[in-house]
DNA sequence: GTGAAAGCGCTAACAC
DNA sequence: GTGTTAGCGCTTTCAC
């Protein structure tokens, strides 16, 4: 390992004035910047990050913690915050929440957020009482559709709205008995509750009703079997709203395994826009959980935290926007 | 911020006793360890992971950099290999090597890579010459298909082997006129070369002509394009060969655009077993990348090297197996 | 413009 | 068992 002294060193110069060279900092007079560089560049110097953070205090990295790597979701959110936080000279480090089942709590500890200037947390699978046990430095942006302590600032979809655009999509196509996959209200504001006041409101405003599946886990296995079944008990179903896309595509088995034809026989919506839907047959219409307006809105939070500019708790909402394809007729 | 020396006088005893106990080193008194764990409690204590990782030089991270967070097939990795380093007390953190156009690289500098025990490196998209560039201190395990400089361990798929599967299915399902779909001899052994090798050979010991449809981007809209335009061409065509899943997924909507159907009319392998795989219509057939071998088989490797064993580079292949499904008939 | 001194919070090594 | 000393590699502060 070389260090910054052994570049001072070779440089003639003391630790001081390599520091400054490296950090572009004024100053420096410019046959002692050379030098300098010239060093550097013989010993292949590179600073040490971790000495650089627990001296200086910043890291320049913003962590996202999710439940799981292998959530497309997630997968999508961060490839566009990569590039946001690039562009300011930023790094995005991702870590999985879920990983082992005892330590699930353990990715939000003090410690590990305090090793980042500051951290989005997907609060997927977390409760209430979890996150509201953290104790911070550092800033935390909560992300997700969870009802979560009012004391952090937290970014969400607009599900209500989304839900009622998507299931009156249904409504306008023509479906008159409608089945919502993977709702149900679960007594406080959750992502399932919510959606599912959102298709109940479209269904009131046409002076419908329709029925509620709930699903236990949000996997496009339980969702093809749960389908396949309740159109078996009630073929005169013509249209659902999937609480996800992930559902969706569970969903869009399970009318084919009923034996019947999307859109024809039964209209069916998704939630999440992922990318996979635009492909796949029928494509999966669905809603656009405006990823781009989540990350501008996310980073320019973060950085009036970590500037330590003094605002209330932000509760900020995501506009929601339909994106029909061919698994929906209108 | 409390710090070791906060508690250590809480408890009145040494920055030192305060260290052992929360690092459960032996040689400390039972009621020095619970006056030491009461303060800590009291105090809401947690360590300061930057300063222990610059004094022990360890920091129980694995880093994996990935050319983008929205590909499957990493996300999948990476959820595998979290869960199996979390059950031995490390984190897997992950970041994107494609965040900015400029910087492409520097997830791969020493010093970032230091920030880590070792790091996973996948090489899709990077130059041979980029990785030789690397200088570090740090164990690197390369992971990927690309032919790379020979002194880093390097894991890839049997994707000769993995091809040959592919197509031997198709011809097994009785498809004469075989096309692969994101092949080509790139001159030098990547994941299309060998891929159209396997491909090849399967085709030759079956005495059988094939034709290889290149493709500059492995994407589903591309994909889908250039199937569609070729099965107008070439209406004959009866088995397809894609060089990934996501590629697969464009194949199938391109075959639909000709107006087939799959898989009566053509037949359609892909490779990667990607999660959706399973759950679109028709089913995709495919290769499975082994994840789980590959996990097992990284894991031990950097083990060894952050122990510091001296061993030769290892360039291991995970063995692929052929996942049937209904997007082939036999 | 440049450098010397101090110290970020922790742990390795050793003394007692 | 517990404490003392030293120092990981860097940046902050301040003197010149």
């Amino acid at each position: 390992m070389t260090t910054m002294s052994d570049v001072a060193a070779a440089a003639g110069v003391s630790v001081m004035t390599v520091s400054n060279v490296l950090n572009d900092r004024p100053k420096v007079g410019p046959d002692t910047r050379l030098r300098v560089l010239e060093a550097v560049d013989r010993l292949g110097y590179e600073v040490n990050l971790t000495a650089k953070r627990l001296r200086s205090g910043r890291t320049d990295t913003i962590g996202l913690v999710v439940p799981r790597f292998d959530h497309p979701y997630f997968g999508e959110l961060a490839a566009k915050l990569a590039v946001a936080l690039a562009a300011t000279g930023r790094h995005l480090s991702v870590e999985q929440s879920n990983a082992s089942p005892e330590g699930e709590l353990e990715a939000l500890s003090q410690a590990r957020i305090a090793t980042y200037d500051a951290v989005l947390l997907s609060v997927v699978g977390l409760h209430y009482d979890d996150v509201d046990r953290l104790r911070t430095t550092k800033p935390v942006v909560l992300l997700g559709e969870q009802e979560m302590p009012p004391r952090f600032d937290h970014l969400q979809l607009d599900n209500e709205t989304g839900a009622c655009a998507a299931t009156r999509h249904l409504i306008d196509g023509g479906s008159r008995r409608l089945l919502m996959t993977g709702g149900g209200d679960e007594g406080f504001p959750s992502m399932s509750t919510m959606r599912t006041v959102g298709f109940e409101r479209a269904l009131r405003e046409a002076g419908l009703q329709g029925a509620v599946l709930p699903l236990i886990r949000y996997e496009p296995t339980d969702a093809r079997a749960a389908v396949a079944e309740r159109l078996r008990q009630d073929p005169t179903i013509d249209g659902i709203f999937a609480i996800t896309d992930q559902v969706a595509v569970g969903v869009l088995a399970g009318v084919r395994d009923a034996g019947l034809r999307v859109p024809d026989d039964v209209q069916v919506v998704g939630f999440d826009n992922l990318a996979f839907g635009e492909h796949i047959d029928p494509g999966l219409t669905t809603i656009d959980p405006n990823h781009d307006w989540v990350v501008e809105r996310v980073i320019d939070l973060i950085d009036r935290r970590i500037a330590g500019e003094q605002l209330a708790p932000q509760h900020l909402t995501s506009p929601a926007r339909l994106v029909p394809r061919g698994s929906t007729r209108s």
